[in-house]
RNA sequence: GGCUCCAUCGUACAGCGGUCUAGUACAUUGCCCUCUCACGGCAAAAACAGGGGUUCGAGUCCCCUUGGAGUCGCCA
């Protein structure tokens, strides 16, 4: 039987994004199940919109999210280009127009945009009318001597159906008519989409053609294009599209969605990100929570092509979060951490290019720097942060020591006055505590302290919270303490003195 | 506007003609746990877009309306 091949053709025109993310998943998920290929193709005809310096992050981005068993980074890394398979299309292009399938039409754009608008004005279908698809040699002949370019037009047959059966979406019927003759090669040499890709997948023995639904309505177009070759049709797929949370429309790169490169930079976990996706593009019947977070194997098995929905998704940032947060619990504390400096020393930094983080890089550099205080934190984080940046905000106080005069004490039930004297008190007593003072130890003598003057014990944590971290919200009390050592409490609490 | 497609709580999914008094997760609210914040546990509130059919019976099938998405390039 005939391996099945499945292929996944981004342009390099911007970052990618979730929509990118979902493409990959189910193309690996599905190339998996059938024990198939799945291949990474450049995109880059388009010499106007191309971005050389995207395709890096783009081919980073891929590794990120998982594997691929063939791409750029192969062995003959040319042939996944479009751009350096030129002379394959025109190749291709010669044999129609010598098989009289495909013509040399003359108009400038000027011309046509008449053509279209007259078009428009009779209430016609804006389809180009083929004016030049039957020129007599003379008429060819003068365009040339008049030094006019052409593009090169696919015939398409008159009064035709046709007729594809999509997984997803089912059978797609569309008139040749409300299509017309439309263009494969550009004046200046370049093929058009709608044709390279038909070769290309042609070549690449591409069997499952799995994309977005934005390329639904080009299907009968490329179906045209495999007719006039008498190419073997691939079976088409189409996916829906995941929709902007707080605008209309789907995600785009012109609509500035958030790239995986940003999701990555802020700590999220590829497993996390392809998870979601599963979750709110495929249908399963979810019986408890523990059903809905998947490990990256589980989530792979799920994919099926009975399951994927037609329904366009909003796009959910407080569930991604929640389920990166998961995943994030789903790692021992060993894992954890040595993800987290990976991300630390890499991934982090990619955020530069999105926002300043000159904050965050001080307090990132200050943790990885210190064995010590990484192997106490996770711990105490890993049930407090949804994503790896969350760690570097979270921890800000231990290299940051508060404003002491803007201080609110309100929490502590107490008047700032009564509060600036037991800071007194605490201070005493801790500075005849005897080291080296574990967390347990802080605790009992705080427990003793508040017997001694009466308060509760809560008001009393809440008092040395504040004070210590300048923050009423902190990782447990005793712990960060005991990460902030002796020496850095007495000196925090000496400043209210 | 033409064409293609979609339509269940705020969001995402379950439901495939009777078992739906419509289930689950996120978000929201309350309670429990608790040194705060989280995590975890328990509970509440919250939806079949509207109108016609078909049928003994419709969230489930059909049609229309409305709403949404995509597409109509010498972009991909």
């Amino acid at each position: 039987m005939k391996i099945r091949k499945f292929r996944i053709a981004p342009s390099p025109t911007g970052y990618l994004h979730l929509g990118h993310a979902k493409g990959y998943l189910i193309n690996y998920a599905l190339a998996k199940k059938y024990n198939g290929k799945f291949i990474l193709r450049i995109e880059d005809t388009d010499q106007k919109r191309n971005k050389p310096e995207v395709i890096e992050s783009m081919l980073e981005d891929f590794r990120w999210l998982g594997e691929y068993d063939e791409g750029p980074k192969s062995a003959t890394p040319d042939e996944y280009y479009q751009s350096q398979r030129l002379h394959i299309y025109q190749k291709y292009i010669d044999h129609l127009l010598n098989e009289g399938k495909a013509y040399k039409a003359y108009e400038t754009e000027d011309e046509l945009k008449e053509i279209m608008n007259k078009l428009r004005v009779e209430n016609k279908p804006l389809v180009y009318p083929g004016y030049h698809r039957d020129l007599t040699p003379e008429q060819i002949e003068a365009y040339e001597k008049e030094g006019r370019k052409y593009v090169v037009r696919l015939k398409v047959p008159k009064n035709e159906k046709i007729v594809f059966e999509d997984t997803v979406f089912g059978r797609i019927e569309v008139d040749a008519d409300t299509i017309g003759d439309f263009v494969i090669q550009r004046s200046n040499g370049y093929p058009i989409y709608n044709f390279a890709v038909v070769v290309d997948d042609h070549e690449m023995g591409i069997t499952d053609v799995v994309r977005g639904r934005q390329h639904l309505i080009n299907t009968p177009k490329q179906i045209l294009v495999y007719k006039a070759f008498g190419w073997d049709i691939p079976r088409f797929t189409h996916f829906s599209d995941i929709l902007n949370e707080n605008k209309p429309g789907k995600l785009s790169k012109r609509d500035g969605a958030k790239s995986l490169l940003q999701f990555r930079a802020e700590g999220y976990l590829p497993e996390a990100i392809l998870n979601y996706i599963v979750v709110i593009s495929s249908s399963f019947h979810f019986a408890s929570r523990n059903d809905e977070v998947m490990t990256k194997d589980q989530i792979f098995n799920q994919i099926d092509e009975s399951k994927i929905l037609k329904t366009n998704a909003k796009f959910n940032q407080a569930k991604l979060d929640w389920m990166n947060g998961m995943h994030i619990r789903l790692l021992s504390l060993g894992e954890l951490k040595e993800r987290f400096i990976k991300w630390g020393h890499t991934d982090f930094y990619y955020l530069e290019r999105f926002t300043d983080i000159s904050n965050q890089k001080y307090v990132l550099e200050k943790l990885l720097s210190d064995q010590h205080i990484l192997d106490k934190v996770f711990p105490l984080l890993n049930t407090r942060i949804s994503k790896f940046i969350d760690v570097l905000t979270n921890l800000q106080f231990l290299f940051f020591r508060p404003e002491v005069n803007n201080l609110d004490f309100s929490p502590t039930n107490h008047t700032g006055q009564e509060c600036i004297e037991q800071i007194r008190g605490l201070y005493d007593i801790m500075s005849k505590l005897k080291r080296p003072i574990s967390h347990p130890d802080w605790e009992s003598a705080i427990r003793l302290k508040a017997d001694e003057i009466g308060w509760k014990h809560g008001d009393l944590f809440m008092l040395l919270r504040i004070s210590i971290t300048g923050s009423r919200y902190s990782p447990p009390l005793f712990e960060v303490l005991e990460i902030l050592g002796w020496d850095e409490v007495l000196e925090r609490l000496k400043m209210f003195l």
